[in-house]
This record gives structure tokens, C-alpha cells and sequence, in this order.
RNA sequence: GGGGGCGUGGUGUAGCGGCUAACAUGCGGCCCUGUCAAGGCCGAGAUCGCGGGUUCGAACCCCGUCGCUCCCGCCA
């Protein structure tokens, strides 16, 4: 027999079908069971009156909650039941696969454990239907993207994932064993986007995974995590990326609101809003002024960057004063920006570079990228760099490299903002931090 | 890496110098019942993270250690 998704239920009426699910709760009373069957359409009552069959009666009760089963029987209105007035009359079951009691935790109780309790169990957890909605959402976040840079004509690129040198400081690179020397995981595909443009493959994008060796102990870091990279050839300036990336995001939203709205309204309690764009810029010079205005007191050795706190007050004016959720921080200083940063004007100490954040979380970084060689060679000594282990991707630059510029968006972070998460561990499938390589 | 907080049955909490360590939920048993956040009764389950110290006496105070958590640094 074909299944049937508890979703269906109302189209089978009078039928006999097959649901497969979790046994969520089980009503064992005298004469009636009743069996609370989840699957990922919804919650059905199954019903099994028992003096029709003692040794199945028998059978049910010995089935433990979060037991995968498979159930069939005839599907019957009864409007005194509570979930959507429908019934499963029960003529079989079979365990799929019993559940161990007591559970390390029940996913449906009325208190959860705390986070970390529920990362070591976390296909419990993640049998919560909020969960799966979380999933759900992202892949479509992830189609969506896909459809817009389709429109566009981005190629995918995969880049490797070990490498011989650091692609900036070096300082947060895992390193390991490549038969007989190091190597490392990337802390980004900056390099290799950038390699396409030299390629001439004018406009790509790559999601795949990034590390970052940070001991960070925080509601937003990962150790590893999965990157949305974007570079674009042929470019004025970085306000060229920054006009890209907002209507894309807005794509992606529209998408998300058009497919699951009413779902994450009534799930997570957010109201999804499609931003307008464009989203505001604000040049950090007069963020900084902002804040001062504003009584916000900026670290002093943060010279021209901000801290969290000044890039939430940042939100909280935007909010206020535009009533939108994004911001561009833009022509950040170069002391603060990694070397291929363009700056603004030749010997400028402001780059072409801008943040994007939402809902004063940062989300991304993006830039045009200084594609003369030799600029980009007198900007990495000027950092400290030595030339020699980033020779191979200056020159990228030597041979007709475009004029282009990109972002890094962390797909996590997207997915904290968009479904107001406060803990990325949440908004993540699996976990990785400095003390978490398990599940 | 720096600073603050926390660590008590499976889970979530209470207790903060004299307790046979309490409550909720879950678990086991019995009773009732077309149930539906089911209800009632009974029961099992914690040497209070670990190590040391103070004290007549420590879950409770002190030191160390580990873990978690929050903030900062770093960033996506």
C-alpha cells in the first residue's frame, strides 16, 4: 500500500491507507487506545477500540513514545476529536523501529533542556517541528539564491578546501597533516573567486563550507560553518556590489514570505519583511558621528571599526530613522580591512569595502578588490605580509584580470536574522565551536 | 584569549552552614476513563561536576580544576 501523509488525511476519507510516523503520545485506556502519529505533515489520532484484538492491544502498549511505526486503517470523520476532527480507525501496526525508554529527553514536553543538553541529542531535537521548519527554510533560501543568480548568469564554482598558505593574516587557519608537509583549511575562497575573474568567468558564486580556528565563545561564531561567496567582474565601485547583493536578498525574502509566511508567523513568531531596497549606506566616518550624537561611546582602540554594541546602536538608528532592518556601513579605513581591499581614491585611508547589517548582526563583508597587481603587492607589504606565499594570487592580476568586487554572507547568521534566532547553534544543522566536534 | 555567572534525581528548577535534600516533568505499578496539555493513588530515581581546604558539622564558605553560559576581543 502506498503512504499517505497525515496532510492527506481529509482527501482519504472512508479510505484505508498507510501512515508511517513517530509515535508521539499513546493514550492506553481501558478499552480504547489512542495513538498520536507524527510524521512531517502534521500530528493524526489513530484510534484501536481493543476487544476487537486483544494480542494487538497487547502489542500497542508496549510501544514506547518516538517509536518509528507504520500504521494502517480507515480514515473516518469524527468531529469530537481535537486534531481536525479526523480519526484513523486502526487494522495494523508494525514497529519500525522501537524507542529506547525512558528518551534522553522529550522533544515535546513543556520544558526543553538547555541548548547544549540538546546538541548532544540532537536528532531529538531536531525532531521538533520548528526544527524542520528551520530546514525547510533554508534550503529555500539557498533555491532562491540559486534562482536569482541563474537569472544572472553566475557560474558555481567549488573550491578547494585545503591549501598550501593562509589567505589573510594566517593567524585562525586549522592546519594538518598533507603527507609530508602542512596544510590548511580555508578560511575563505577569497583567492579562488578572485582566480575566476582572471578566468573571465565575470560573475560566480560558491556556498560551501569555511573555518575559522577562533577560540570565539559566542551566540554568532562557528568554527566551521557555510559561506554564500559572490564576486562580480567588471565593476565601478563597491556600491556596484552592495546594489547586487540587496536585491538579491530581497529576492530571497520575497521568496521565503511567498512560501512560508504564515508557517514562520505562526512557528517562530516573526513576521517576515520583504526590505526595500534600496537599503541605507551609511559611510563609517559619519557612523561614528552617529553614535557620538547618540551618546554611544566607542572603545578607543577601536579606531574607525566598531564593536557590536555600536553596530546594534547603529540598527537601532537605522531602525528609527528609516525604518528598515538593514545597513550598509560602508568606506571603511584600511587599517581595519584586509590588504585586497580597493581604497576610495589612490593613497585614500578609506577602502571600498562595506558590512552589511542586520538587525545589527553582521552578515557580511564585501569590496571591490584591488586587481593591479602592482598596488596590491605595495598594499600587502604595507600590512606586514610577506609576498613570496601570496605570489600565486597576485598574479592572477598580471595577465587581464577585470575590474570586480564580491561579499561573504554567512548562511547561519542569514538564517538567525531572517528567523530571529539569538544563538547561531540554533540555526545551524550541526554545531562546531571550539569545545563541540560531537555529534 | 580576557571578565562575569552557573554546575543539585533522566530533564527543568528550589534549597545557599545543622535535611531522612524539595518541587515539576519524565520513568515503573495500580485505579478510572472516547482520550485529546487526560485524571487519581503508589513507587523507584541525586553521596548536590571533580579535587583539596575551613568547620563539631558543607549542596551551602574558601582555593584549584573541568564543563557550560553570558559579555568583550575576532569575525561571517
Amino acid at each position: 500500500m502506498e503512504r499517505t501523509y497525515v496532510g492527506d488525511l481529509k482527501e482519504n476519507i472512508g479510505k484505508t491507507v498507510k501512515l508511517e510516523g513517530w509515535l508521539q503520545t499513546l493514550r492506553d485506556q481501558k478499552k480504547m487506545q489512542f495513538l498520536i502519529l507524527r510524521d512531517p505533515t502534521g500530528l493524526a489520532q489513530v484510534a484501536n477500540f481493543k476487544p476487537n484484538d486483544e494480542e494487538l492491544a497487547a502489542r500497542i502498549s508496549q510501544v514506547n513514545p518516538e517509536s518509528a511505526i507504520i500504521v494502517t486503517g480507515k480514515v473516518v470523520e469524527n468531529p469530537v476529536v481535537k486534531l481536525g476532527g479526523i480519526e484513523v480507525q486502526l487494522e495494523t501496526l508494525t514497529v519500525d523501529n522501537l524507542a529506547e525508554s525512558p528518551l534522553p529527553f522529550d522533544p515535546f514536553g513543556e520544558t526543553l533542556p538547555m541548548l547544549d543538553y540538546r546538541l548532544d541529542w540532537r536528532y531529538m531535537d531536531l525532531r521538533r517541528p520548528i526544527n524542520s521548519l528551520l530546514f525547510k527554510v533554508e534550503t529555500l533560501v539557498q533555491q532562491a539564491m540559486r534562482e536569482y543568480w541563474s537569472q544572472k548568469h553566475f557560474v558555481e564554482m567549488h573550491s578547494p578546501k585545503l591549501t598550501s598558505s593562509p589567505s589573510e593574516s594566517g593567524a585562525e587557519l586549522f592546519s594538518l597533516d598533507y603527507f609530508d608537509r602542512k596544510a590548511y583549511l580555508t578560511q575563505s575562497p577569497q583567492f579562488y573567486k578572485q582566480m575566476a575573474m582572471a578566468a573571465g568567468f565575470e560573475r560566480i558564486f560558491e556556498i560551501g563550507p569555511v573555518f575559522r580556528a577562533d577560540p570565539s565563545f559566542t551566540a554568532r561564531h562557528m568554527t566551521e560553518f557555510t559561506g554564500v561567496d559572490v564576486e562580480i567582474s567588471w565593476i565601478d565601485s563597491h556600491e556596484d556590489v552592495m546594489e547586487f547583493q540587496e536585491r538579491w536578498l530581497q529576492y530571497v525574502y520575497q521568496r521565503v514570505k511567498d512560501e512560508y509566511g504564515d508557517e514562520i508567523k505562526e512557528i517562530f513568531g516573526v513576521d517576515i519583511v520583504v526590505p526595500e531596497v534600496p537599503f541605507p549606506r551609511i559611510p563609517m566616518a559619519e557612523a561614528v558621528r552617529i553614535l557620538k550624537e547618540r551618546g554611544y561611546t566607542i572603545p578607543a582602540e577601536k579606531k574607525g571599526d566598531l564593536d557590536p554594541g555600536g553596530e546594534r546602536e547603529i540598527a537601532a538608528y537605522v531602525k528609527e530613522k528609516f525604518n528598515h532592518d538593514f545597513v550598509f556601513l560602508t568606506d571603511w579605513p584600511a587599517t581595519v580591512r584586509p590588504f585586497y581591499h580597493m581604497r576610495l581614491a589612490p593613497d585614500s585611508p578609506l577602502t571600498r569595502s562595506y558590512d552589511l547589517i542586520a538587525n545589527g548582526l553582521e552578515i557580511t563583508t564585501g569590496a571591490q578588490r584591488e586587481h593591479r597587481a602592482d598596488i596590491l603587492a605595495k598594499q600587502a607589504l604595507e600590512k606586514g605580509l610577506h609576498l613570496e606565499p601570496i605570489q600565486y594570487y597576485i598574479d592572477f592580476f598580471r595577465y587581464g584580470c577585470p575590474s570586480h568586487g564580491g561579499f561573504g554572507l554567512g548562511l547561519a547568521r542569514l538564517m538567525m536574522v531572517l528567523l530571529n534566532l539569538n544563538n547561531i547553534r540554533e540555526s545551524v544543522y550541526i554545531f562546531r565551536g571550539p569545545t563541540r566536534l560531537n555529534p
